[in-house]
DNA sequence: TATGAATGAGATTTCATTCAT
DNA sequence: TATGAATGAAATCTCATTCAT
């Protein structure tokens, strides 16, 4: 009632950046980076393909925006995950580290992660960044967990401190399977990983009175 | 009958196809889908412009050709491999099983994975041919190796046998790292292929007189 | 009465449009008509760019104002030179008319000259007002001094009446020099000058007493 | 009668660079190197868009091209002249050193002087190329005049050995006139540069008998 | 008066594909 | 069969100008 005509221009600059790098996700997600065009991101986020060069110099800068902002939370998450939790390894494992992939398969991440196989090896600052902040702040944290682990006599040392890659690779299949096969057969990757993490359990926890201090 | 594709007395340059599809997936794994240029394939064959268009309609039709071209011997060496083994299980994962898994992160299906995950999404019918011809011939190979051993007393029956893909996930993780980070920091992925067979072999194959029959 | 265009009594910063002429003039001299952005004249005029538009109302405008801006008092000083001057013609073409040639080079007049040059013929009104305020003003000047030269004896008539361009030809010469190879090549147009004065006079001057009344 | 339709598709790409070059000149002339548009010079050469890339590879690199090969004959034409004359000085700047200011001021060159002015800043190359091949080789075939024909007694030693520029300074006139007010207002530059020349050899040709050998 | 976020028309450039030879 | 000159659709990016504040 107060604004009967509606404005040709819109000046809200606060919410611009974000506005764009989420329509950009969600048009990289269904095209990839090529089959993406500028101007159906702006048209997306609602604002005109010019608005869209204020914010974000290149098409490429654009994309990279989109990577690192999708990515960060997603590592805080873990390294505070792991970080902060107090619970015996086995419980772990099976509660808050399972979650935690169950639901980063699901997440925007999933997207993005085929972004970065796709076009990675063509941004070599782009890799650069991924590597120092999700790579190896994700194996990071994830050998902390394991070293912490193996110091409380929870864990048989070994293999999975050198490579903890291993305890993560089944999300990356989930991952791959989502972004390539889900519309055509169905996977359960909730159910994939929840036994992944049995028998990482079974094989990696030690047996017997586990109630001791654990911190 | 041996040969039913190859005109055998027409006379041409033999295997133009085959030049063109090598030149075409060198070019595709530096360059990716959209950043190939089909002049660059046609120079990099020793053929003119033209004359791709002679074997391959389009560029599209080039990539699904590269892909399958790449894709299918590796299937064909993991079925055969499967099928033909006589060892007891363990030997068998730590040795034939373990040595593909090696050669795969290695070989140029690398480079086609890479191309699956980003333009996978995009051409439906290479996606659906993908599944059928490698995923699930693959994934039918493990779970049929799988089930044997279960038969055998070999192997404890359980998740293995739903989800093979969780034996060869870390196989992924090092094709990813080839890919994307390899150029920046190694990694032995044979070794942590190792590894990853050690813990599976610990996990899986029952302990005992191993040495019956297998078949 | 003396200042009819600025409003005396509002407060705004004085001379706006000044300051912004100026930076412009930079500008374009720096990057040409089609090279500069308005948003760049702005910044270093240090207002927005909305501003611009208030006082100028394209860019054209802007540009047509910092032509006439730059030349009006350098055609001044012209005429002024040549209508005060009570010395004999040789000393005066050795004097006070040499000098202004040698300032007309080095001056920002340099820059409005390439700038019209480059964009007067798209700019048939500019163009029109060049004629009329600088070309004609200037050559009437020089012929006015010439035509008073030979009424007094001290100049031989002929083709320098009919064509005062051929006395500023070399400074023409040393502006365009200036503008494209002074980077790269140093001409020490001075002295061109006052050699091609020497020139002039020589041909032009009446030997014997000069010192007759001059005007 | 031989060709009743109209081929789709022209080959005669031997034409073609000159055919593009030719109408390239036209519109720059008409409109400034920025003013030009690609398209237009597409569509007067009577090709696509897309053909100009395959023989310039950008806009700029039309550009040079089109200076290049409209001075260099130029050039060549002055240093032939120059060169094979043997005509005594006084006939040599009445008969074909005035004819080639002449012919300058109307030719093409003309419009080019005016690109290289405005543009000539924007490409050192250019600058550079301008220097070596038109600027340094006229300056030259003046200078090698002027000192052959002071040798042989001929010509007053003086300021135009040492500046050549002041020789031809008023074709420059001429060309700048021509640019800028031929529309609006006529100028005989050919009587101008005749008048020009008259002076110079009053100025600079020693009389008395010229008939001696002049080589 | 003053700002600068927002617009949108238009420019250059690329490249898969066609087709005269 | 073989070539590569030629096409044209489309994509990225720029920037003078407008207008809500």
């Amino acid at each position: 009632m107060a604004d009967t005509t509606t404005p040709r221009f819109e000046r809200r600059k606060p919410d611009r950046p974000e506005q764009i790098a989420d329509a950009a996700l969600l048009e990289f997600a269904e095209h990839g980076y090529a089959g993406t065009r500028v101007a159906d991101v702006a048209q997306r986020a609602g604002v005109s393909k010019g608005l869209m060069y204020v914010y974000f110099r290149t098409k490429e800068e654009l994309f990279k925006a989109v990577v690192r902002k999708v990515l960060t939370p997603k590592l805080d998450q873990l390294t505070s995950t792991v970080r902060h939790s107090t619970l015996p390894m086995d419980q772990f494992l099976r509660g808050p580290f399972l979650t935690f992939m169950q639901e980063l398969v699901r997440s925007r991440a999933r997207v993005v992660l085929r972004l970065m196989i796709a076009e990675g090896p063509k941004h070599p600052d782009l890799t650069q960044w991924y590597m120092d902040n999700v790579l190896n702040r994700g194996l990071g944290a994830l050998r902390e967990m394991i070293q912490r682990g193996v110091r409380n006599g929870e864990l048989r040392p070994g293999a999975i401190e050198t490579y903890p890659q291993l305890l993560i690779a089944p999300a990356l299949i989930g991952m791959v399977w989502m972004i390539l096969f889900q519309r055509h057969e169905k996977l359960d990757t909730d159910h994939m990983l929840q036994e992944h993490v049995e028998l990482m359990v079974q094989t990696l926890v030690i047996d017997g009175p586990r109630q001791q201090v654990l911190l």
